[in-house]
DNA sequence: GCCCGGAAAAGTGTGTGCACTTTTTCCTCG
DNA sequence: CGAGGAAAAAGTGCACACACTTTTCCGGGC
């Protein structure tokens, strides 16, 4: 999405946590693709290591979901097939709609106003087409109302989720009107939080996520044949 | 729960796979308990391997979730404080609640008989108040909903929450009426499912996991905020 | 030309050693 | 007697070596 340094040698010194920030961010960014081998010897060299560390993260990505190891055959990045795609933003919508409903329910009045305030960023870049801001500014509405949810447990497997996925979403940025109907979604899940109708706000904000609920399901296929190759 | 075989010294032979399997149930039935640590070089012992395997099998039950793991201080066997276990209730709740709406959406009426028939056997243990042949046969009620869900994903995150969740709901089993209770909360959700009605099967799941369906989540976020200010 | 078997190459699984960090012990000083 | 601190002990992090498995490659038989 942003740097390309992916793929170059590393300086010396990476440890084991720094190796599984650095592949992941590979796999994210798509220097590393689904499907490619992720061999223990050559990422050592690479990282001027042992295949210890090495080992040690590709167990931790593996375990992350993003990549797949194999019994004596090694680690590769794992592509996820459409319909686990389908499958994931079905979970994520209801998580999505959890935190929403939780942010009815708990969240103050200034916290409300800062969530409007986060969607009236989102709504400026949708007017004037600008994609990566919006795309940012839209995580951040998200994040928000992750926060405002007050459950670490599930903040974290939102973001492990969203994580994931937010290569499909970055694409789905794209989707012609897809910009100016999320800001007016966002819209009406903040007014569901504010008056604290929490099944309102479950309801609108799985609906948002929710993939299917828009028939998007061809887009993911499109986007899979883009992304797997 | 079973079997009480735990930190007896194992056979050799015993590899990665099967480090993880034992050392998971170990923590699940009780025979290693929330705060143990687990010494590197005592597993090996134990299991007749070197610490390369303990090592990998102790990140993995770490990505898991079951230990927690600190750099240079080893790992120890992961406790979870009352606020962790409520989210993370609240988090399963909603997650066999979507899986209740999938199967209003998607389970044939042979299915539905099925599950009718599960819940009898939970009806008929609870009659007798047998407690043990009771919690399988929740567990069992609980399974074929995920299944009729028909998410693998979802049924996979699933399976991972309640394992980690098992021995709190085994407790629960114990508690007075509750047995009874769940019985009847089970007809209700087969009843909706089996008349295709999603926002109710989704809502009674919900509240039928839900620990604190009522307001006392709240009231504790509450406090927290006033007492941290 | 194609298939098949076997040896070589490549790559993973695990054992072991050493460096470095953390913890414990024990001695000294107030 | 308790506190502080250095040295020893214990334990983890990583490198490296070797065994075993999987893959590749090549030559002979059909």
């Amino acid at each position: 999405m942003a740097s390309d340094v992916a793929t170059e040698p590393q300086a010396h010194g990476a440890s084991s946590s720094n190796l599984i920030r650095v592949l992941e961010d590979d796999i994210l960014s798509g220097a590393l693709r689904p499907g490619d081998r992720l061999d223990e010897q050559a990422l050592a060299r690479r990282f001027s290591v042992s295949r210890t560390p090495v080992r040690e993260a590709l167990r931790h990505l593996a375990s992350s979901g993003l990549v797949e190891i194999r019994r004596n055959q090694g680690a590769m990045v794992r592509s996820l097939t459409t319909g686990e795609l389908v499958e994931m933003f079905q979970v994520l919508a209801e998580m999505q709609g959890l935190a929403a409903r939780l942010c009815a329910r708990r969240m103050s009045r200034s916290k409300v106003k800062e969530l409007r305030q986060l969607n009236e960023a989102c709504e400026r870049y949708a007017d004037r087409d600008e994609h990566v801001q919006f795309f940012a500014a839209n995580t951040e509405f998200h994040d928000a109302i992750e926060r405002g949810a007050q459950n670490s447990f599930l903040m974290e497997e939102n973001a492990k989720l969203a994580k994931r996925l937010r290569a499909y979403r970055w694409h789905m940025t794209f989707q012609p009107r897809r910009m100016s109907n999320s800001v007016e979604e966002h819209f009406r899940i903040v007014e569901a939080i504010e008056r604290g109708d929490e099944e309102a706000a479950h309801k609108l904000m799985r609906a948002h996520v929710d993939l299917l609920a828009g028939s998007a399901t061809d887009v993911l296929i499109a986007l899979e044949a883009k992304i797997n190759g």
